[in-house]
DNA sequence: CCACATGTTTCATC
DNA sequence: TGATGAAACATGTG
């Protein structure tokens, strides 16, 4: 479920265990760390400090000492920290024994997401794309990589190698923002709808933080709290209602395989 | 039973 | 090469 603004939530309030020591790990699901084996991740971890927690796109990063810890939350995962472990909670894949009684939690509904420990950010780093928050996300940038692609605007802002923390809703919502059709070819998009491209990026997601995220099914933060821009949203799971500009139908079809939601009037 | 769900990776194919 | 689409991962809901 998480996309950008939502993992940004996790990571705040993540902050809380900063300067906590890993002192344990237990799991219920052997492949919840994507590239090691269990014990061979507690071997890794055991008594390293939390130094700082940080995000890039999607991805939660954990600051260990001379190691990396991170987190990808993908559909329905949730990690957060708390002073117990939950007694009846079903969907507990792993959790990690910090140092005074503290517990940092990982529960996943669909278990898509996981861990990865790397020793070098480098193996992260050069998968994901650039993070709309960095200096080097500028309307110039946007426009050049725009215009040396020729790719469908909805897969390519998809596409987590070129931008990286955008996701299904958020693009809907950043697209009827820009009046970009899904389906407009990147190198086709004109110079005044870039700079709104760039503009809404930045402002639907600024937005989106500050209401904590967007949660429509399963997103959660913190101690069971969830993320209201839904109230926010224009055109996601809008299908069928009037479009608040035109007042013309919410259009729903499959488009890089994935549901998208737009206005056949506003956005060309 | 079927379709669908805020994501990513892998593999086959154009 | 580069892009696309389908499948896989696994579970729950309507």
């Amino acid at each position: 479920m998480p996309e950008l603004p939502e993992v940004q939530t996790v990571v705040s309030t993540l902050q809380k265990v900063k300067n906590y020591t890993i002192k344990d790990f237990s799991y219920s699901w052997e492949k919840v760390i994507y590239n090691l084996s269990p014990s061979k991740a507690l071997n890794i971890l055991k008594n390293k400090t939390i130094n700082k927690i940080s995000r890039k796109g999607k991805y939660i990063i954990l600051h260990l000492d001379n190691t990396y810890l991170i987190c990808h939350l993908r559909m329905t995962g949730y990690l957060y920290s708390s002073n117990t472990i939950p007694e009846n909670s079903k969907h507990v894949r792993c959790y990690f024994t910090l140092s005074d009684n503290k517990y940092l939690i990982y529960e996943d509904i669909r278990k898509f997401g996981g861990f990865y420990i790397y020793k070098n950010i480098n193996n992260l780093f050069s998968r994901i794309g650039v993070d709309p928050f960095e200096k080097k996300f500028t309307e110039k940038w946007l426009s050049e990589g725009l215009k040396s692609r020729k790719r469908i605007i909805k897969n390519l802002l998809l596409d987590q190698s070129y931008i990286c923390g955008l996701g299904n809703i958020y693009i809907d919502e950043i697209l009827w923002h820009s009046k970009i059709k899904p389906t407009r070819l990147s190198h086709m998009i004109p110079k005044y709808k870039i700079k709104l491209l760039h503009q809404y990026t930045l402002s639907i997601l600024t937005d989106s933080i500050k209401h904590h995220g967007t949660t429509i099914i399963n997103f959660k933060f913190d101690n069971m709290k969830t993320g209201d821009y839904k109230n926010n949203l224009v055109v996601y799971s809008r299908d069928g209602q009037p479009c608040i500009d035109c007042k013309s139908n919410i259009i729903k079809r499959k488009i890089a395989g994935r549901s998208t939601h737009f206005c056949k009037k506003c956005q060309n």
